[in-house]
DNA sequence: TATGTAGTACTACATACGTCGTCGAAGGAG
DNA sequence: CTCCTTCGACGACGTATGTAGTACTACATA
């Protein structure tokens, strides 16, 4: 089922904090901050107000332990990816996913070794949509 | 060697002025909001707004025809694809195209007919990829 | 009990962006 | 020559974000 879930959009400063989130589970906003893979490493009092932005945002929430709070994310990694890539494929190919496909395909970084990789994946794939995608 | 390009984020809207300036090549501010596929067509200052500041972001730029401005886009359609989707294969996925390849593949959305057709990519972009000495 | 410390709340400032209103200059219509 | 229309220049306001200082408060400790 499709849940109303908030816009995935997250730059790269919000990523870095969901992702300490991912990785700690739960976690302060001095934890977080410590697991932050930036650099500079931002004031405690900044990845704070991130942390309430996002809350805002309804990405993440919080539960007070003693007078701590400890955040936890709402959404999972794989579903703000999802969200991100959908949104792009929608902005820059009109939500054509083979368009976007084939756009990575057609990169000039692809290697031979994705293609075999790829290859192999589009076997499973075929596979698993094959008994079960009829309607 | 790769010229230093700017940053290739463009929001939604900038996208559409972009669109725009890709489909007509050369257009005044006016032409371009008359070609605008968006709903509802901002007011004629916001278009020149927004052009202006991608030209202070180095996307377009404008030449005076007598008193009136003509804009024209500074990197391709490709191109700018190019960069977002980089950029986005660099946040979600550390860089790694295969991996972004397989989110996509993974994804609900995609279709038996999907596959077929990169299946075909794929033996083309193999062959390109082998073929590379002797073309 | 007096304080220092730690941690959240609030405020602030800068940039980017979406959206326009208004002003002023430059031409065209009379 | 005068008035109206047109178009760029500028300024404005609201939201989101990055970044951080300051204020307030509650707990631990001397």
């Amino acid at each position: 089922m499709t849940t109303r879930r908030p816009s995935p959009q997250l730059s790269e400063q919000q990523l870095a904090v969901m992702r300490a989130l991912w990785k700690l589970g739960e976690a302060s906003a001095a934890e977080v901050r410590e697991a932050l893979d930036v650099e500079p490493i931002p004031a405690p009092t900044t990845v704070a107000t991130a942390l309430a932005r996002l809350e805002k945002r309804g990405l993440v929430a919080h539960a007070a332990r003693g007078r701590l709070f400890v955040y936890r994310a709402l959404i999972t990694e794989e579903e703000a990816r999802s969200g991100m890539v959908r949104e792009l494929t929608e902005r820059l190919f009109a939500g054509d996913l083979a368009q976007h496909l084939d756009h990575l395909l057609a990169s000039r970084e692809v290697r031979p070794g994705d293609l075999e990789r790829i290859r192999r994946r589009i076997e499973e794939r075929a596979r698993e949509l094959e008994g079960r995608d009829e309607r």
